[in-house]
DNA sequence: TATTTAACGTTATTTTTTTCACGATTTAAT
DNA sequence: ATTAAATCGTGAAAAAAATAACGTTAAATA
């Protein structure tokens, strides 16, 4: 299987799943782990495990296990966390502070190199290292550090605008943060960080306990 | 089919799905909507939706389609957001202010009660209409304000042994943005926000759509 | 009022994903 | 050097989910 066939196509539910054996291999210290032992951990059986990584081609050794960190290297390569990403955040709000102030990005292989508003009250102001640039620096931040992800953490009813900005100037990806559906066209990688949706998700599970619990009586 | 009956069941990608169409029902000016404009809107076909739909037992009107105010009165009862949550936050940083200061969450009958640090240069300082009060407060909050759902906003070094606090003080749903795996249990919900772990799907759609230009070469 | 039509609801089919089962491989012990 | 034991890898079976097909219903129109 070549390199190229091997990227090709696995279930989507996998894709979820190698990053979470991702992360819990960063917590793990042994040098080998077994298939059973990360399926206990997340609760999902063995063969599943398994299966996940034969996707990458990735091979385990009989009676040992799965050599972490050679591992950890080939799921770094396949999320291409080994290459350094530029990233520019526009809307120097809480949120968009909180981002450009996290360390753990680099991780990651993401360098924040802007972060942009249009409040004249925000822009010059100091966040971390960066300064906030108006929304017309965006485009020579964008050729200069060759950014192909834009972040947009501006209110809802301004991220559609923003979206169209980053296209025009050339952003491959947009990473939103505003809780609105994008309209951009077919080549642009959106991925949404809606966090108010996870409240549902919290809501509906203790909603769904107590009816439960109501139900046992 | 009962009250209970109706939410004991139905796959997860449909309980996530119900959620997006939640979120474009809020998004829908018009009085009626069908499953076409949906699935359209979302890239998935209508026959998806209207089952969906019919797991909460939603029923629409042929040729007409759904009553958009009505089934998102439906969706938003399912979700519980139609009664108001107590929420406190643990760790006063970027983050934690951040989400302190968010106007939205009331929209989904949130409400956040309380911020927490143990930093003594914090302790004391306002977030918005909150005061920053030391961990040893959380006990009485909880109780005060019957709070059932905790958020963690601590760096990941000490999110475990905040999970631990929460949970000994009552809390029932720890929503989790340390990008570690919290070990509590099993009758606490908890929903993790690694936001870094979007990264890696930025990262690797990325990859893989140079690797299929490279190929069509 | 009968007819047409658009959109729903649901059963059947197909596809996808997960689980099962078992042979193959590597290490360790006798 | 054999044998035993643990764990992998993978094809087959089962389960789950998505799609297709089609009958049903309600609105609109003639």
């Amino acid at each position: 299987m070549s390199k190229d066939e091997r990227t090709l196509y696995f279930p989507k539910a996998s894709l979820d799943r190698l990053k979470i054996y991702r992360r819990l291999l960063t917590e793990t210290d042994s040098e080998y782990i077994s298939s059973e032992d990360i399926a206990n951990k997340l609760g999902i059986n063995p063969e599943l495990v398994r299966k996940d990584l034969s996707y990458i081609n990735y091979k385990g050794k009989p009676k040992v296990g799965y050599h972490v960190q050679s591992l950890l290297d080939e799921l770094n390569e396949l999320f291409g966390l080994k290459k350094t990403t530029n990233v520019i955040i526009v809307g120097a709000g809480h949120l968009g502070r909180a981002l450009a102030n996290f360390k753990g990005f680099s991780k990651y292989g993401i360098k924040i190199v802007g972060i942009f508003d249009n409040d004249p009250q925000k822009i010059n102001q100091f966040v971390g290292e960066l300064v906030v640039l108006p929304l017309d620096y965006i485009n020579r931040v964008v050729r200069r550090f060759n950014v192909e992800i834009g972040t947009i953490c501006v209110p809802e009813e301004a991220a559609q605008k923003i979206a169209d900005l980053l296209v025009q100037n050339g952003i491959k990806a947009i990473w939103n943060f505003a809780p609105v559906k994008l309209e951009v066209s077919e080549d642009i990688i959106v991925v949404d960080e809606d966090i108010s949706q996870s409240l549902l998700t919290i809501k509906h599970l203790l909603e769904r306990k107590q009816l439960e619990k109501a139900g046992e009586k």
